[in-house]
DNA sequence: TTACGTTACGAACGATCGTTTGCTATTTTC
DNA sequence: GAAAATAGCAAACGATCGTTCGTAACGTAA
């Protein structure tokens, strides 16, 4: 295959991480290969590594699209909403829908990677935990303006209580799963 | 070096798996490798694997060990106490403490097996979520037990508290997460 | 049109993966 | 005491890992 065009090379990079962030959905971010990811996409290795330098840049890089579109289907529909308990509530309802119907064939790519790095320091590492401290503030933030007891509580609770559901989802294959997620959610806000 | 006495294999058998069950606390069970066992364990490859027969029936040796190690840290202790509401409260406690002071270095080896294997099909899978689903019919019976509203959702969240605990205890290094984990865990029980 | 930059390839690198084979030394069994 | 069973080793198997190298083909800019 001869080179392309950099608008082409562009939508070759896209489509590689598209990939990356199903297979590792799956398989995690260390399971994810070069090798497997040129046969998927009918690249040969090189052609895949050269457009990221390393496998650590892959994984970066696939993190962050997936933070991007968690970020797409949970954060943005909601955002709007009035901050303290209605954009809670809002979060509780869109959240627990995402978690039972995941775009990924994985379930949530943030849980997993959560669960996979916690242990492995890097950079991995290091920007999952920055992304999921982000959004522990934005929940305690809204909790505090809803005049909530103990805001960081509060966070800390809808978060456990989200990834929770995610192995009740993929590895229980629990169909009330997300109902009882969002029930618990807007048990924690409105006690 | 020679061959040992059955007694003496034994005891082989045992290290080889204490090792097995730490290394898997922080790399997955997928991550652990015959090879570096045998370094940790200064044996050969052969030596190792000779004790399984394959590296996914050591999967699932070290699997039912941490499983029995856990059981051993949360359960004995709080078996004896009156079935329901204050065997409940003794789980909160003692399993919150458990997450907080773990005895893998990986964190609770349930819990990242649970993630590691949701969407990956096998004996290993099985495995796991059998061991889940039973301690969720432990829970939910003692929450009958205790006349509280939807046993299974009460359950539900408590194993949702303890697996977010998890990640709040590993890769956020909260340490103010057990004592959230048991408030949010008393919190479920008495509302 | 020429020169440069970049995409992607094929091939190979050393390392490591899980597993198998052949063997030795010892224990266990008869 | 002879014979069978077995713990563990050394070496090698083919496969795959992430990465590097040289090169061809093409887009882009001078």
């Amino acid at each position: 295959m001869p080179r392309r065009s950099q608008a082409e090379a562009a939508r070759t990079h896209d489509a590689i991480l598209d990939r990356a962030v199903t297979v590792a959905s799956t398989h995690g971010l260390e399971g994810l290969t070069i090798g497997r990811l040129a046969t998927d996409m009918r690249m040969s290795k090189a052609g895949v590594i050269g457009h990221f330098g390393s496998k650590e840049r892959l994984q970066l890089e696939a993190l962050d699209r997936a933070i991007d579109d968690w970020r797409a289907a949970v954060w943005d529909p909601v955002a709007h909403e009035e901050p303290g308990l209605p954009r809670l509530l809002a979060i509780a309802r869109r959240w627990s829908e995402f978690l039972g119907d995941c775009p990924f064939p994985g379930g949530c790519f943030l849980t997993a990677a959560s669960f996979e790095f916690d242990d492995r320091p890097g950079p991995v590492r290091d920007r999952v935990r920055e992304a999921l401290a982000l959004w522990l503030r934005v929940l305690a933030a809204d909790a505090r303006r809803a005049g909530l007891d103990d805001p960081d509580q509060i966070a800390f609770e809808l978060n456990t209580i989200a990834m929770g559901t995610n192995s009740a989802v993929r590895l229980q294959e629990d169909p009330t799963a997300a109902r009882r997620c969002r029930r618990a959610m807007e048990r924690v806000l409105t006690r």
